[in-house]
DNA sequence: CTCCTTTTAGTCAAAGATGGTCAAATTACA
DNA sequence: TGTAATTTGACCATCTTTGACTAAAAGGAG
């Protein structure tokens, strides 16, 4: 394990190990590793990612910042990471995807509006592409959305 | 959050917090935080928008002074519809989307929770498909959101 | 009144400070 | 040995800060 990849990545999971969020600073922590800058940013790419349950956001210029939000591990939570895996796989249709929503509106998780946003943005009208790829597009949108539900009572500054 | 320009936007927020509209001296102001007087600028041009829900004026010379004044939409209906058919278009990016959502937030047509919904379910990283057809796949999608939110707007909850 | 001076605010572009992208080069691994 | 993962660097994009120059309003001197 001599990659410094995996020893970047080591670092922020411990950063993280007693927060939910974590401010870096790209330079610094290129500086630090002693490495390109822009191997954080790979860093990040490939292992912090929302299927893995990760949040980023970003501001260049003056006092820039990476924050990476780490999903909390709650009841609901673990509910929607099962929904993820079990449910939604790969690809999904909309009659699907309306059956999974019904059920998050049911336990509360979202509202009627929220599930009507949903249903339409990733319907099958608004995906106006080819069948081959459309029930694939639609799973991982809504995968990165029910991630994004995980987070969005902690994250909104 | 170092920076001077969010500490200044901060300062003039808690001063509009109990008035809609709040007057400034640009130089005072400047001299106040030791910084540039355009820096005033600066903050007011890229902060205090339209899109932000602001106006502002302004006079020159002797007692010149900056006033900002929060605004708030109206008419949702019509609003949406000057939306979907002007700011839209056939095409449009994650960041010009980003921007529209900010405006219906601070106008109360949609939540943080939801405009973080809309913004994941049609991130450039959801619609994982070629750039030629990305945009347009957003518009059209995007469109129909805002379509049902305005039907939903008299409705819902 | 008219012109000049003073007092404000506005514009714009350069410089500085970060982070982002991409692909070539290198290394690790099956 | 061939493919995937990692490392690096050149170049790009965005946000902030600063200052020189411009524009407008008010006040006062004549």
């Amino acid at each position: 394990m001599a990659n410094i990849s995996d020893t970047i990545e080591k670092f922020i999971v411990s950063s993280l190990e007693n927060n939910s969020s974590v401010d870096i600073s790209r330079n610094s922590l290129a500086e630090y590793f002693s490495c390109a800058p822009s191997q954080i940013n790979y860093v990040l790419d490939t292992r912090f990612t929302l299927d893995r349950g990760y949040i980023k956001e970003s501001k260049r210029g003056g006092s820039g910042f990476i924050k990476i939000i780490k999903v909390q591990n709650t009841d609901t939570n673990a509910y929607l990471n099962n929904l993820i895996t079990d449910s939604v796989g790969d690809e999904i249709t909309e009659k699907r995807m309306g059956q999974i929503l019904d059920k998050l509106l049911n336990d509360f998780v979202v509202t009627e509006k929220e599930k009507n946003i949903i249903l339409m943005a990733l319907s099958d009208d608004s995906l106006s592409m080819p069948f081959t790829i459309k029930d694939k597009v639609r799973a991982k949108s809504f995968k990165n959305v029910l991630t994004k539900l995980m987070n969005s009572s902690k994250s909104d500054e």
